[in-house]
DNA sequence: TTTGCATATGTAAGCGCTTACACTCGCATT
DNA sequence: AATGCGAGTGTAAGCGCTTACATATGCAAA
């Protein structure tokens, strides 16, 4: 830690092997183009000299860097880190890396990032949900980098995306929950500024009232950010208002979770006294109690159709495709019919 | 998509702005170096060109990234996405970018990983727990990577580690337990193989157990991995022993909000019938029903805190310091008095 | 006016790699 | 014996930046 220690380079490892850097570089990226005799000779030098190829370099020189970047929201989010746990799994065994940052839902830092990754060479990237300014999709464009769209369908092919349409979706939970007889709903929903997927949904919500002829000012809506404890004081807050609601649709299964936790520890029964909806099915949806009724996303195929997409957007300079993913209504116990 | 498009450079701008490109460099990295005429002139010509300067040419002629690499075993668990995040948040603020990586427990793929994110010039390193190979720590040595190990506290001033005393913890934890009248304890343990963190909790129980005049022998254990589903599977593996617990001790706040809901399901109350006991405080575990007795630990602080630890080894080439946090036993419904 | 010094800018040498191109062999073909 | 060719290797030119050093300029002090 003291004093800067000799960090081997290819130099050294053409020196002690006593062929030049060329062949060295050969050894290391392309095995067939050298005699077995020299490779071996090479490799034992690079062995003992503890030699690493300076990344930095590599890429600079070949113009590629193998490497992926993924900017999420938030990493605290289980549902992102479920998605991209996945697409680092596929990207790996693809030979590619990830580099990951988090923008915390802020549209500037996102921006900031993006750039970031950018600079430092990212061949392709994933980036969440569709809505940010039109400069940064420009920017993207006019440098030719690969971009998938992920946890958003956008069947305007303009970006290539892979995940769902979460108004429709919303909007087959909220028809099934008119249909099972509810007529006072009320919506937890996650902050929708800056946030497509949670505003999609609202609106899906809000879709299915209209269209059932209801009124939208008849729909007490509350947006809270993401966190259990959210969901709760939400609940609280809904179920103090004058005309109670028979149901609780939450943009997410942990606002959701927090309702239900609150529910009882005020002493109502779901769903006896109210239902309760989420959105997610994360992992937890089928072990509270009661289980939770939500709409399944699959998160890890998500996770791994992106980067398949984006490899093949890269290497096969493939035209952008999207995929759209399948999700449906999971009925569990938390939704009662009326 | 289909031709590659011309990335302006630093020359470019050097151009555009009639001035050299170390004027242009001087710009970028140290303004007041360069007087205020000529620092407009070179900014608007940025600005124009949408240069963007190219990380690896930057890393590798300034030898400093002002990148921090950091390698969890998976982002999939909450605790680290936490910490995760407000090591970021704290690297961000200083100026640094991380790179994660997950490495699916694998000693093998970290060691990999350690390697890629020092050849990408890695300034410094985040690793988890401190169980691993001799050999990896001499290469860090070596190349004189700072490092600091996290979710761990090791009295062993060798490596700088920011975190708690696992085993105490949970022996604290235990021994709460056998005082309050429990003489019955089965244990449901995360993966102990490859996760220090795993077995110094389980090495806790185990420790409190023989101190207080047990034998081994009668400790019922049950390895099982990090999720909900595995610690209902475990619980219903216990249960039907001959000798019933009376206590379910859980490695982690997952496996026992599994367990709190098989047991429900299979018409146990906890805690009449059962106590339950877990660790970390996620945010969950004061929302489960009922909620559950468990370690605090300050996940975010411990990412924060290892940011500073970290930035301060590599900035002022500080000797390693290790930073011990307070964890503490938060009683809740889950666990009773026998 | 000369000198000195601080400030602003330019010149050019790398940083550690990859790769186009040139070169040298040895061997099969004519 | 002359020729061609492919396989293996070396030479050297960058990739886009930073920075030590050289140079130029302006202004205060002598």
């Amino acid at each position: 830690m003291h004093e800067t220690p000799h960090i081997p380079t290819l130099d050294d490892v053409a020196n002690a092997a006593g062929v030049s850097t060329a062949t060295v570089s050969r050894c290391l990226n392309e095995k067939q183009k050298v005699s077995p005799k020299t490779l071996s000779k090479v490799m034992e030098a690079v062995e003992s000299l503890g030699y690493t190829p300076n990344f930095n370099a590599r890429a600079m020189a070949a113009k590629q860097s193998h490497t992926i970047g993924a900017i999420i929201p938030t990493m605290e989010n289980a549902i992102f880190a479920r998605g991209l746990q996945a697409f680092q799994e596929k990207l790996l065994a693809e030979g590619y890396n990830l580099l990951v940052s988090s923008s915390a839902y802020q549209p500037k830092l996102e921006a900031q990032q993006i750039r970031e990754l950018v600079a430092r060479g990212a061949d392709g990237l994933l980036l969440i949900g569709y809505e940010r300014d039109e400069a940064v999709y420009e920017y993207l464009a006019r440098r030719g980098i690969p971009t998938v769209l992920a946890w958003a369908w956008i069947p305007d092919s303009k970006h290539a995306s892979v995940g769902f349409d979460n108004r429709a979706a919303m909007r087959l939970l909220a028809d099934k929950v008119i249909d099972m007889g509810h007529r006072r709903i009320a919506v937890i929903s996650g902050i929708v500024d800056g946030n497509d997927r949670a505003a999609e949904r609202l609106a899906g919500i809000q879709d299915s009232w209209q269209a059932h002829g209801f009124d939208l000012h008849d729909l007490p809506i509350i947006q809270t950010p993401y966190e259990i404890e959210n969901g709760a004081a939400a609940f609280e807050q809904l179920i103090h208002a004058d005309v109670k609601p028979t149901v609780i649709m939450c943009g997410n299964d942990v606002l959701a979770t927090g309702v239900i936790s609150r529910a009882r520890d005020l002493g109502f029964n779901v769903p006896n006294d109210i239902s309760v909806t989420g959105f997610d099915d994360i992992e937890l949806a089928k072990h509270v109690y009661p289980a939770l009724t939500t709409v399944h996303v699959p998160h890890r195929q998500m996770g791994r159709v992106a980067a398949e997409s984006l490899i093949d957007m890269i290497e096969n300079r493939g035209e952008k495709v999207s995929h759209q993913l399948d999700v449906f209504i999971e009925m569990r116990a938390s939704l009662q019919r009326l």
